[in-house]
DNA sequence: ACAGCGATGTCAGTCGCTGTCATCAAGTAC
DNA sequence: GTACTTGATGACAGCGACTGACATCGCTGT
């Protein structure tokens, strides 16, 4: 066993450092900030790493996919929510619910989240990622309602909402110097979209002071 | 005049075969349904069209835009309709109102949206270009609102919104066998996300038949 | 000791996409 | 009607994303 305590500390007994996937992450990260998703090659940021390209492509689906990987974890979270959430909840509030639960795993990584926001919204390829990643939160989150015993359209329907909803949220949270937490603008937002889809705004004639 | 009609009859005088472009999207829609878009190279749609790659490149930004340009049109369409809704209008009504304004224009064009939507449907990578322009259709709508006078976030909400609807309603008309026209399956969805939001529905007691 | 595993490297190749220059019919100017 | 310009195309070279095939070699279990 001394053995394994040795081996943890003498890293000339491993043949390759170890956390090859963390470190083609953090490069990643680092140079699509410094000169831009455009202009950084795969092979960069594998050299960078102390790896070659055809490794990077052995963790990484693709180019995009180093900055999206993490998402999986979040739909895993979010369909299991709505999956315990009480027989009696209407579905939309099933959904807004998880989401506002979700929000507060974000909490300690907004400066993460800022950065790399910021590097998404630079580039139109990797925003295009983030669409197919929403939707198919979306779709994950319909199907945990259906099997809820929800019906389309509601189903889609209320999933797609709350997507918009999270979508709204997020972005007022990491933009926004705002002292709201995550959750909190969740929540408002989803009273947001209920007042809009009930139809009771007129132009410059908003009844509260929400908008 | 006389040499204009000639003209017309007598290709020999054009130095190439005209609408390239049109036979490049023939050429693509074809190879795309007969061997998926994966297994097609450009070279092979160019060849097809009579044209070489580069000249494909020409013509479209890139492999997946020869399927996805004509939505420039629609987009111009519903901005201008929403731009010229009754100032009384709610937003989210202007809205659905310009979208089943445009779904009257698909009328005669079922088939080929179909045959469309069945080589994407098969292509995660057209899909994500739908994402995509689906995503520039609803901040362009956005963006009219706001020139209407709405403020955010009624604005981006009741445009998202929208465009789930539309999503929605296209996917039934192109799926189904149904009767309805694209204009009365945009209502009607629009009406269900409103019942949706409304959160009156509880999980298996629908409070009405619509689901 | 030995066999097999698993993460990595090496190398060659395909394909999407771009820059650059050449070509040549049609239109335009004079 | 000659010369100049324009516009759509071809030809070619090249980059970078991504893949398949095979080699390497510490580590692990027996």
């Amino acid at each position: 066993m001394s053995v394994a305590v040795i081996k943890y500390y003498d890293r000339s007994m491993a043949r390759w450092e170890p956390n090859s996937r963390g470190r083609l992450e953090q490069a990643a990260l680092a140079l699509y900030g410094e000169r831009g998703f455009e202009n950084t090659t795969v092979a960069e940021i594998a050299t960078r790493a102390g790896l070659t390209e055809r490794s990077f492509f052995r963790h990484f689906a693709d180019k995009r996919e180093v900055l999206f990987w993490g998402v999986g974890a979040l739909q895993e979270f979010l369909v299991s929510t709505v999956a315990g959430a009480p027989g009696s909840a209407a579905p939309f509030t099933a959904v807004t619910d998880a989401l506002e639960a979700a929000g507060a795993m974000f909490q300690d990584r907004r400066e993460y989240a800022r950065q790399r926001q910021s590097v998404i919204a630079a580039s139109a390829e990797l925003r295009e990622r983030e669409l197919v990643k929403l939707a198919s939160l979306a779709s994950a989150l319909a199907d945990a309602l259906r099997r809820r015993g929800v019906k389309d359209p509601a189903a889609t329907l209320s999933a797609e909402a709350g997507i918009t909803v999270f979508k709204v949220a997020f972005e007022r949270w990491v933009n926004e110097t705002s002292r709201r937490d995550l959750p909190q603008l969740i929540r408002q937002s989803a009273d947001e979209l209920k007042a809009v889809t009930a139809g009771k705004t007129r132009v410059s004639h908003a009844r509260s002071g929400t908008y």
